[in-house]
DNA sequence: GTATTAAAAGAGTTTAAACTCTTTATATCG
DNA sequence: CGATATAAAGAGTTTAAACTCTTTTAATAC
């Protein structure tokens, strides 16, 4: 339904929304051994939500990452769109194209109402919303 | 979320619950004509539910694939078991390996929902629903 | 200004799903 | 029995996602 690489951003974005602070950056190395996600795979999919404004970065020493004035109040959909472009929502479980309530598919209705509800999920909780979880200790980033 | 295969190996089954019978056989080349799904794939997959005693088939002229007593009967879920091995649902949002309720990420019960869900109706719905469905009009397995 | 550090960028490789093509086996019909 | 039709089987090819490696750019510290 997803791709890994938003899996991978979400958890990056609500790391550097925990820790980071421009006077505090998180570097790749640091991200991708707290994550668990190999080092240069993450590299590509920081640098594309560093494009995407989603949050900074600098090079050098003490470079990497942190969070600029937009990013913990992101939501999950807005990231979604960046990594996987949100055609992932319109698909049909039957795989048929131009699946739609006027010519539905037998699955249309359940499937429907699976995806609408975490729909709306993705649209209500922002990446403040993740990292407040992670940081209360009621959720984790990795296993 | 689901293979395109799963979603192919579905409408095989419900046009042949709808339109097979053991003195009137569906012929690949008709049910890939039908759904718009390429043949020679099809075939692979139509091998497969076969296999799995989901259908029958035999070859030679006026061969084709049929029902037998179980189809009708059987739930989405068990053909999702066949075509992508179930590990689909139990897989993390964000790409954690072994995320659980022990230690949930934080989507984890987001997702869950809409998984649980979905996975409800996989498992109630049988076939010979979608076949009814179709019958009556009110739902496709085309566009 | 030079060395160093870390992200950016680009060019691979790997893997698995999706799809194609060809050959083989088997059932039916004349 | 021979011809034919059709599924089974196997061996490709294609495509995209996932992942790796190398080079370049830029920021900092000395």
């Amino acid at each position: 339904m997803f791709s890994k690489t938003y899996g991978y951003a979400l958890r990056a974005a609500t790391y550097v929304v925990l820790h980071g602070r421009e006077d505090q950056k998180v570097s790749l190395q640091d991200l991708s051994a707290a994550l668990d996600v190999p080092h240069h795979f993450l590299g590509k999919i920081m640098q594309d939500l560093v494009r995407h404004e989603v949050l900074e970065s600098t090079k050098g020493p003490n470079g990497g990452f942190y969070p600029n004035s937009r990013t913990s109040g992101l939501n999950l959909l807005e990231i979604l769109k960046i990594t996987d472009g949100s055609i992932v929502f319109s698909t049909c479980l039957l795989g048929i194209r131009h699946c739609n309530a006027e010519k539905p598919c037998p699955m249309h209705a359940d499937f429907g109402r699976c995806r609408d509800g975490l729909l709306e999920s993705l649209r209500t909780k922002t990446l403040q919303d993740l990292a407040d979880e992670v940081g209360r200790g009621t959720a984790f980033l990795v296993r």
